[in-house]
DNA sequence: TGGGTTGATGAGTAATTGCCCACGAGCAAA
DNA sequence: TTTGCTCGTGGGCAATTACTCATCAACCCA
């Protein structure tokens, strides 16, 4: 044979190497012995093949475009974990799709032996999630609420999502007795000083792994429609560069938290460690594009779970 | 969870798992982990997504050798495509690799804007390119097929590859409702007659591109172990000169149609013209050598697509 | 001419993958 | 309800593949 030196006819060699692993599907022993060469040079032709892309692979199913949005996604953020679901072209009904997706990834976490620690966060979205869980027993985990159950109006809140997780999962629960928003700042600090709450808030400082909602501002999002913010207030909040909240906690499109804000009244417990642990995030809709975006610049979150139309949004600024 | 047992979830997971093995290049380790599966769960869905032939590998590189003898072939034959393949050298199986150009070759034609009617032959090489073409919608295309869609025995043949082509390709498809053979040249212009066939015919006479399968002769080819002749009249034939066939027409060495022969009774349209459309034929193999130079001399076809082995065989002649 | 650089090679070894087996859940028929 | 039957599952093992290292030939430039 000629000189093997030359770049086009190792090129050449390797694509007829590539072609015959990959296409007619021979073993590298059965190459080498065709080419007359030894098993490492096929070898080595065969991923020659593959890093200079001659060899194209493609996969004929739907989740394909989704797999590569979330590659992508997670690229771009640094994100540990990221998951795009189909977008339902017709779709009104923000959760479908995506519920079941949220669910799969919590049950995941639920299947693990070892004992772990998770943390809720509150939303609609999160709720439908949760309620699409099978009964599960799993006493080895503990599961901690993020957010404070009462409501603006004293009752229980109902997008604490806690509770309907309570009814599917046997584990061990641990919610917080405190409400939502605190009158200011200096009564957080006494509520949080109490024996009961300091648990749950160091409990929720360790923990393994974190689902959370993604709220928008203004007037239509969960803040207001709940009735934990007046019109006025929010106004004012967009106004100072809102873009979406977490828990409460109210940030801007880059994902800062902001200042002099009701933030120093939020009662919830800060969001877990994004060193440390895993803080998933789950939202998708135009609406919530600020929110997410800003969540996932700031690194408020580093994993999320969103659709298609939702992710390639996210993807092109 | 939904129910992990049905069907279609177990191919999305195949799909994810295939993506993420082929695509993402992860270890099946990585992907049970992502997927909270054992390792040997990842590879059974790797393997069948491989199956289920949602991954398609194709070989974007022109190997010098194979570019050079396609060249040659073109000028010799006076073609308007030429395409060869690597030969797999312990290849005994005669589809692979051809079938996945020809499928890639097919496909390009699909995937132009402008509408263009498209004829299918016969053939188990030309089934098995059609079994690669991936799904895609085309609903400006119309697909003819050439052949009759009714067996020796009654019964709908099984390589009329029109129908594997419906499966994959949402275009318009008109399968021609004839037998192979008839009993008589009268019969077939009777049946010629039908308002039905004749529509198809007339389509099949504008068709921009044909693709048909090349059959050899003899008693062990296609037209006798499908049943449509009988061992006598076959080797009748043979002894006549005739050296293979296309869509059931039976030329000689020369590619020259036999007169007085059951070409009388072949009901398929009339393979479209090679002065304003693309007739390309796909075929391999010692045995079918003199079948494919007698429809190259002969001009029955305009394109080819074969192998290495075959094209220098072709050449040196 | 000689030193440094590049890149291919083969051997050995670790990692990965494919396959077989026995087990158990789910399901349909008895 | 019980009895088979099928199918998915995980464990274990052998086959296959990927990686590392030391060596060597070719090439480039002073």
């Amino acid at each position: 044979m000629a000189k093997r030196s030359d770049t086009q006819g190792r090129l050449d060699d390797a694509a007829r190497a590539g072609w015959l692993y990959y296409v007619a599907g021979r073993t590298q022993d059965e190459i080498a012995a065709a080419m007359s060469i030894s098993r490492q040079s096929a070898q080595r032709l065969v991923s020659l093949a593959v890093a200079e892309r001659l060899i194209k692979v493609r996969l004929d199913h739907p989740i394909a475009a989704c797999l590569e949005l979330a590659e992508a996604l997670r690229k771009k953020y640094g994100l540990r974990h990221s998951e795009v679901v189909p977008s339902d072209p017709a779709g009104v009904s923000s959760t479908v799709g995506i519920a079941e997706a949220a669910a799969a990834e919590i049950e995941r976490w639920l299947k693990r032996p070892d004992p772990i620690i998770i943390a809720i966060g509150t939303g609609r979205t999160l709720k439908a999630a949760v309620d699409q869980l099978p009964p599960m027993e799993c006493l080895q985990h503990r599961i901690v609420s993020l957010t404070g159950n009462i409501g603006p109006d004293g009752s229980a809140a109902y997008y604490n999502v806690i509770f309907s997780m309570a009814d599917a999962i046997k584990a061990r629960h641990f919610p917080m007795p405190l409400p939502v928003l605190c009158s200011s700042a200096a009564e957080r600090e006494t509520l949080h000083g109490q024996a009961l709450v300091r648990s749950t808030l160091e409990l929720g400082a360790q923990a393994d792994v974190t689902f959370v909602g993604i709220g928008e501002l203004g007037v239509d999002g969960p803040l207001c429609i709940d009735g934990f913010l007046g019109k006025e207030e929010m106004l004012d909040l967009v106004k100072s560069g809102a873009a979406g909240e977490i828990c409460g906690w109210i940030y801007d499109r880059e994902g800062q938290l902001l200042g002099n804000s009701i933030n120093d009244r939020v009662a919830s417990v800060p969001i877990p460690s994004r060193e440390k642990s895993s803080v998933i995030g789950i939202a998708l809709g135009r609406k919530k594009f600020a929110a997410i975006s800003g969540a996932l610049k700031g690194k408020i979150i580093n994993g999320i779970i969103t659709d298609e139309a939702t992710a390639e949004q996210l993807l092109s600024v």
